[in-house]
DNA sequence: GACCTGCTGCGGGGTG
């Protein structure tokens, strides 16, 4: 029997015959290796990495319910947590399609499930549930006299897409869901097996401890062989920015109160015509980094494509959108081939739309995991290359301006981040070691399940079984003698902690349930009919116009009583303002981007124009010393710091300077500094031999409240957070050190 | 100079 047969005879017999009537003829070597691991083994949980579209989804399920399919009715057997109300959907009608021969019932359980659907499953627990982390959530505290029978006999528990997960409050979340879920168990110690699949893990250490905190090592680790991956079709477009071509090129159309989008207005019409020939009759998603851009770009494109007498085959998909617009959106590009969607990170994740030849990619990646995943999504059958075109808008260098300014950042960046998803790199997530946001929302939920919980169990359950460990006992009691001033909680008389009247107000609230910050937005209008929502503190006045949905609007009226603005169709071509903040950069990225510039060899996807600027930058950064130097006398009293250390150590650098009151400009890579030389080495040093503590640097940060419940905390709790996780003060220390003894300082 | 995610329970009134 070969190693195929030998997995598939594992599978429970109705399961094979699904496999069959689905017209199965073979397994996928990460399918067999899941199958052996799991049905192998009663204890061990498994990592299953491989690249978008490798059979991940099966690889898990085949084996789960295969042994759910022997187990007994009266609980939930398998859990699948997905990050995505619209993945759940998809998963929905794949996890069924397994389940044909199998008297096993599938559930979602989300935001917009009915509520009769949930009480069809409180009332006969069996099956296959599909959730959200705050859905869970919900349970939890407003279920809680079910849960011993929902989940008494619950096997196993699925996470997909775990790389949403690690390293973000969500994650944090999910995790201390988990543990609490643990409980109800009917042998809590064994519980259920955790099975994890993503495409794009960092760190496979954190995912490990993710899974299994107390036995990391005995997490499985299952892996797409490398000579399975695709074949992959690279292409990299720059286009100059550059103020005397757009005097010219600009219509009235294009009037906006920005002098720096107006410069760019013909950039983007150039690019706006190469792609238009670059998804020439392909299926596409282009990924573009604002929401206020993705919107021009998909109007330009239409706009381009009416001129010359083309079909307006260009869509658009991002969050501020309405649902049905979204979901339009998804099931056309599913339905017609050849159409091109502008989309944010709304299509990062495995959502169903169709098979994808292209994939565009404009302005460089946020991150070097958010282009692979990006990039995962083209090329998903079978001996089709992955193709990905990237197209980046690079200001013309000003003869006047520093060296520095001068620097094409946003192409070295782009580069960077090629190269180092093709090297297999993509940034490790770092997971918070002291959110307390976090561990308030716990709080909290913890007590409204249990009703009235000691002080010493609730430690116990939070920090010692649950995900908080870092936070020591002393730190958990200042958290909650600042809950107990703000009557969140309080002391029962019998010693107990219950909730105060504002942790009731808290807890009751629809918006409690997630761990993370929403925005306030208001619905836009046109006719009744939602075109999708504007963030409520930029909202745009009557008169005003913006694009939204893929087409042109003004506003007729703004009506706050009703969180809504109405709006009629326009001529004129503005852009929407959303909210928005920086991205932090990792220093591998940085690093690497110094080491592109100190290169003399060509990246061969690079287009011709994109050539020219690279060898101009290596040029200009060769005769000011930028890749090599580290400390740059630049005039009197001013001084340039190039750590090329990532924002996060970059901006602990930029705080340690403030905080001798000097004046720092802070550059996507490096630091202006008005201090001397020997001043600015004084400052590095007692970052250095560490005399310049991390709770020091952290009362300077600000704003300090960021988190969804940070609003609930002290300043000085807040500063502990900063210390720890908000700044980077290990590599601001190392670098520090570094750039004390580099010896091209001067 | 950014992107994304998520979400009760219950009471009252109407209809078949």
């Amino acid at each position: 029997m070969t190693e195929v047969e030998s997995a598939f005879a594992l599978l429970a017999e109705p399961v094979q015959r699904q496999l069959y009537r689905m017209g199965w003829r073979e397994l996928r070597q990460i399918q067999v290796d899941a199958i052996r691991a799991y049905l192998g083994s009663e204890e061990d949980a498994l990592l299953i990495t491989a690249e978008t579209a490798a059979g991940k989804t099966e690889a898990a399920f085949l084996p789960v319910l295969s042994k759910a399919a022997a187990a007994r009715p009266g609980s939930v057997r398998a859990l699948y947590i997905g990050p995505l109300k619209a993945l759940i959907n998809d998963q929905m009608r794949r996890v069924e399609e397994l389940c044909g021969y199998l008297e096993l019932p599938v559930h979602r359980w989300h935001g917009d499930v009915a509520q009769s659907q949930k009480a069809a499953l409180v009332a006969a627990p069996d099956g296959v549930v599909l959730i959200t982390p705050e859905s869970l959530e919900s349970l939890l505290i407003n279920r809680t006299r079910q849960l011993g029978t929902l989940f008494s006999r619950l096997q196993a528990v699925v996470i997909d897409e775990l790389h949403a997960f690690l390293g973000s409050e969500r994650g944090l979340h999910l995790a201390s869901l988990l543990v609490r879920l643990r409980r109800y168990h009917e042998q809590p110690s064994r519980g259920f097996r955790m099975l994890g699949l993503s495409a794009t893990i960092g760190d496979v250490e954190v995912a490990r401890r993710f899974l299994m905190p107390d036995a990391p090592e005995r997490v499985k680790v299952i892996k797409q062989g490398s000579s399975e991956g695709k074949v992959v079709q690279l292409r990299l477009h720059a286009y100059e920015v550059s103020k005397e071509q757009d005097a010219t090129e600009t219509d009235e159309e294009d009037e906006d109160d920005s002098e720096a989008f107006s410069m760019r207005r013909s950039a983007m019409g150039r690019l706006s015509a190469d792609l238009v020939a670059h998804c020439d009759r392909k299926s596409a998603l282009v990924f573009v980094n604002s929401k206020a851009d993705l919107e021009m770009y998909a109007d330009l494109c239409n706009e381009h494509c009416k001129q010359s007498g083309l079909p307006e085959n260009f869509l658009v998909h991002h969050g501020s959108l309405a649902r049905e617009h979204r979901e339009d959106t998804e099931a056309r590009m599913k339905g017609t081939p050849g159409l091109t969607t502008f989309c944010s990170s709304t299509l990062e994740m495995g959502i169903d739309i169709g098979n994808v030849s292209m994939v565009g990619q404009i302005g460089a990646p946020f991150s070097v995991a958010s282009l692979k995943q990006r990039m995962g999504r083209s090329g998903r059958r079978d001996g089709e290359p992955r193709r990905l075109r990237m197209y980046v808008l690079v200001p013309k260098l000003e003869p006047n301006s520093s060296a520095l300014e001068r620097l094409p950042v946003e192409l070295l960046r782009a580069v960077a981040s090629v190269e180092l998803m093709l090297s297999g790199w993509v940034e490790p997530p770092t997971p918070a070691s002291t959110d307390l946001s976090t561990l308030v929302h716990q709080v909290i939920s913890s007590i409204a399940e249990c009703a009235s919980l000691s002080a010493l169990e609730l430690y116990q359950r939070l920090c010692i079984e649950g995900p908080f460990r870092q936070i020591e006992k002393s730190l958990f009691s200042r958290v909650l003698r600042c809950l107990g001033a703000k009557d969140v909680v309080e002391q029962s008389p019998s010693g107990g902690l219950i909730l105060g009247l504002e942790g009731e107000r808290i807890r009751a609230s629809k918006e409690f349930y997630a761990a993370f910050l929403g925005k306030v937005e208001v619905a836009v209008l046109y006719q009744g009919n939602k075109v999708g929502t504007l963030p409520i503190d930029i909202l745009p006045q009557p008169g005003e116009f913006l694009m939204l949905a893929g087409k042109r609007w003004s506003v007729v009226e703004a009506d706050f009583a009703h969180s809504a603005v109405q709006v009629v169709p326009a001529r004129r071509r503005r852009r929407a303002k959303f909210a928005g903040s920086v991205a932090d950069i990792h220093y591998r990225v940085h690093e690497r981007m110094r080491e592109i510039l100190e290169e003399d060899s060509m990246p061969v996807y690079l287009a011709s124009e994109a050539q020219r600027m690279l060898v101009e930058a290596r040029k200009l950064a060769r005769e000011a010393g930028l890749g090599q130097r580290r400390l740059v006398k630049v005039g009197e009293g001013s001084t340039l710091v190039l750590p090329w250390c990532g924002s996060k150590a970059q901006r602990t650098l930029a705080t340690a300077f403030k905080m001798q009151g000097w004046t720092v400009i802070e550059h996507s890579v490096g630091l202006e500094v008005t201090a001397e030389l020997s001043d600015v080495r004084s400052a590095l040093r007692s970052l250095a031999d560490r005399t310049l503590a991390s709770e020091a640097l952290a009362e300077h940060i600000q704003p300090k409240a960021c988190r969804k419940f940070d609003e609930l905390l002290d300043d000085e709790l807040l500063d502990v957070g900063i210390a720890h996780d908000g700044l980077d003060y290990g590599s601001a220390c190392e670098v520090a050190r570094m750039l004390l003894i580099h010896p091209l300082y001067l």
